[in-house]
RNA sequence: GUGGGUGUAGUCAAGUGGUUAAGACAACGGGUUGUGGCUCCGUCAUGCGUGGGUUCGAAUCCCAUCACCCACC
């Protein structure tokens, strides 16, 4: 028996309504999982988080690695105790720093020697730190340590770090102890080539792990060609694992990840626009530093029953944006989030229901996306 | 009233005869997808208090005038 386990409970076309178990609770899917790189998600208490429906968070091996130590998380009794949040907690590897903090370094087949963004210092990640530093960590889903490729790249460069995240997560898996607290995840890779995302996909579900996930999207290719890669993609892995689209936030793409049979999804769209005074609502974004907003007494979106959406008018929030006010990340963050969450939410009731292409439809509309 | 000083965008200002008048803040608009982000990118003075004049050319020099500030009566 993995730590992690998945039961599909039902489908409508290839969109699955399932549960995950983890040794800190279930999580009810299609979910979306707010990011909280370095043991917090930003401008959010864990209590506020659980509130608005999370059942599990993302948090990040490069950063707490740096700072503030993974012995210093350890010591304090793991990232759960750390940081205040006895839900599930997801890590990933580091694999997808290597890829955004490009200039800072250098891959070789040993892993990752790159600079610390914060004092220059150097460093070297490989699969088996990546696996030493979440282990101490001590999330319940740790994600396999890969290379992602950029976009566009072309095939050879593609083929080539796709076979070595094989490699590389074949290393993960040896080095990986606590199998009874922690799941190993693997990524695929393959960029927007078929036959290299079959592959990767062939490659990583012959090592049996209790879940995977498709990498090396969302990193600024056009929307269709995403759609394209997931039509064929998440055909190549296992009905019985749950599936997890890396990095994919707006709602659009949820919805079109969640038609093609993808189960997770984080991103940290929701809290970065939220700090820059952008909100996501059910009649589409609504950029809360326009001028039109200074004397809009009504809440930033009327479907709304989240703590923001209740108490406060889009003229406050607006204010408080413009005077700098730290509340205004908090809010717009709160609101943000749980729009996505209530989303899925409403997503996984409409699989429920058998009308899942109904209610894309009908979000769509509403959305602007039509 | 006398002497001195200052007037450049909403604000603070650079510029002291030579191409389309720096920059910052504010304002306005946009971006953001496994977080190097309270961030990044755009737009924003046909005009330099006003009116004349000198000059090939004036925010820059001259005259007048107005406003404000500081001293002294």
């Amino acid at each position: 028996m993995n730590a992690v386990n998945y039961e599909l409970i039902k489908k409508d076309g290839k969109a699955r309504r399932g549960r995950i178990t983890t040794p800190h609770g279930t999580i009810e899917t299609p979910v979306f999982m707010p990011v909280g790189t370095a043991a917090t998600v930003k401008a959010m208490r864990p209590e506020e988080v659980k509130e608005l429906g999370a059942e599990i968070i993302l948090s990040n091996t490069y950063h707490l690695y740096l700072r503030p130590g993974h012995e210093i998380v350890k010591e304090a009794g793991g990232l759960h105790k750390f940081m205040n949040w006895d839900k599930p907690i997801l890590t990933d590897s580091g694999g997808f720093q290597v890829f955004s903090l490009g200039d800072l370094r250098t891959i070789t087949e040993e892993g990752v020697e790159f600079r610390s963004f914060i004092d220059g210092s150097k460093h070297m990640l490989t699969p088996e730190k990546s696996m030493e530093v979440q282990n101490a960590l001590g999330s319940d889903i740790i994600m396999a340590f890969d290379e992602c490729a950029p976009y566009p790249a072309d095939r050879d460069y593609v083929k080539n770090s796709l076979e070595r995240t094989t490699r590389w997560l074949k290393r993960c898996k040896e080095a990986h102890k606590d199998t009874d607290k922690q799941s190993l995840f693997g990524i695929m890779q393959g960029g927007m080539y078929q036959d290299l995302r079959k592959q990767s996909a062939e490659e990583i579900v012959a090592l049996d792990l209790p879940g995977y996930a498709i990498g090396g999207l969302s990193v600024g290719e056009p929307k269709d060609i995403m759609c394209e890669v997931l039509d064929y993609a998440v055909d190549y892995l296992p009905e019985n694992k749950p599936r997890y689209l890396m990095g994919v936030g707006t709602p659009d793409y949820l919805f079109e990840g969640v038609e093609r049979g993808l189960d997770m999804f984080d991103c940290v769209l929701p809290t970065r626009i939220a700090r820059n005074g952008t909100a996501m609502t059910s009649a589409g974004p609504v950029n809360i530093k326009n001028a039109k907003f200074e004397k809009d007494f009504t809440p930033l979106d009327h479907e709304c029953d989240c703590y923001t959406c209740k108490n406060y008018s889009r003229a406050y929030l607006r204010h408080l944006f413009k005077a700098n006010e730290m509340m205004s990340s908090m809010l717009l963050s709160n609101h943000n989030l749980h729009f996505l969450v209530n989303t899925m939410e409403k997503i996984r009731k409409s699989i429920e229901e058998n009308r899942f292409m109904e209610y894309k439809e009908e979000f769509y509309k509403k959305y602007g996306y039509l």
